[in-house]
DNA sequence: GCTAAATTGGATGTCAAGGTCCAATTATCC
DNA sequence: GGATAATTGGACCTTGACATCCAATTTAGC
């Protein structure tokens, strides 16, 4: 339903929000995000003909973030890689149905519907506020700061 | 986002309750529904084994449906073909986010869940009920009675 | 039991998504 | 301007979804 390649540009989205001060090169994105480093440079290239990251050649290079992360909605990145597909017309190019879709379809375009509006609804820096016991992309649970100087010096 | 092969399910039990009567054999359900027939075949061996239709070989034999298309959920049809899959554990299997997913994957799949929640709480004879001015895998717009009469005179 | 009608299941083909690799290009620094 | 660091774009490989085809099997009717 959503793509490897959607699931790729979100985590390259969330990390690069996290560290939007600076840029980051390809490499270092595809190890903070598990995402394969070669296919990663196809979707970064993606984003940037999108218009949400910039691409900067050459030595101190990378990508960084366009925008803000409180205006990229997820919306925006699964569109840049991998645009759900809204039933527009009759699949069985049925001449009656071209406009008006029959029962069948109008209801499973309901439901892309439901899901475009959702994601058009939630901003990164949403994603990244929200308070919760796992961090996107981070592979420690969260704990309290006295916590985890204990854990650390353990 | 709605595989071929789920649309494809959909068409046939469609046309199923439609003529819930008797048995089809797979080249007419292939004609009506405009179905690679070849292909079909597979597709209605997966509704089989998922006991929404039944089969039947031999001279006389086809496909029917099992149940009542009141009793059968679009959900049910999808899931039998081409499943929905919902994000059960971090996609990056970061072993913190096991459960409890981080906040990215969670807006992810409550996504799904409201594509699945809206599959589940429509059934096909739903569909088929529903008032429309193009009925499903009907070719052609629907009309009055009285002008279907001088449509098909003229 | 023979023939025709139908599903079943396996082998195979095709194409797009996912993924790898590398030469060309661009930019920075010394 | 040479060396190094980075993206870009093209070629290629792999895998799974979609699709085709056919031999094997089952069933009904004569």
């Amino acid at each position: 339903m959503i793509s490897q390649t959607a699931e790729y540009a979100l985590r390259a989205i969330v990390f690069m929000s996290e560290h939007k001060e600076k840029s980051h090169i390809t490499s270092e994105i595809a190890e903070m995000t598990r995402v394969p480093a070669g296919y990663l440079s196809k979707v970064l290239q993606s984003l940037t003909r999108a218009g949400l990251v910039s691409s900067q050649r050459g030595l101190g290079g990378g990508f960084m973030l366009v925008k803000t992360p409180e205006d990229i909605s997820i919306y925006e990145v699964i569109q840049a890689v991998d645009p759900i597909q809204r039933i527009h017309t009759c699949p069985l190019k049925l001449a009656a149905h071209g406009v008006r879709l029959c029962a069948l379809h109008r209801r499973l375009d309901n439901a892309m519907a439901l899901v475009e509006q959702q994601f058009k609804n939630t901003s990164v820096a949403e994603i990244l506020a929200e308070p919760t016991q796992s961090r996107p992309l981070c592979p420690f649970p969260y704990v309290s700061p006295d916590k985890a100087l204990s854990m650390s010096t353990k």
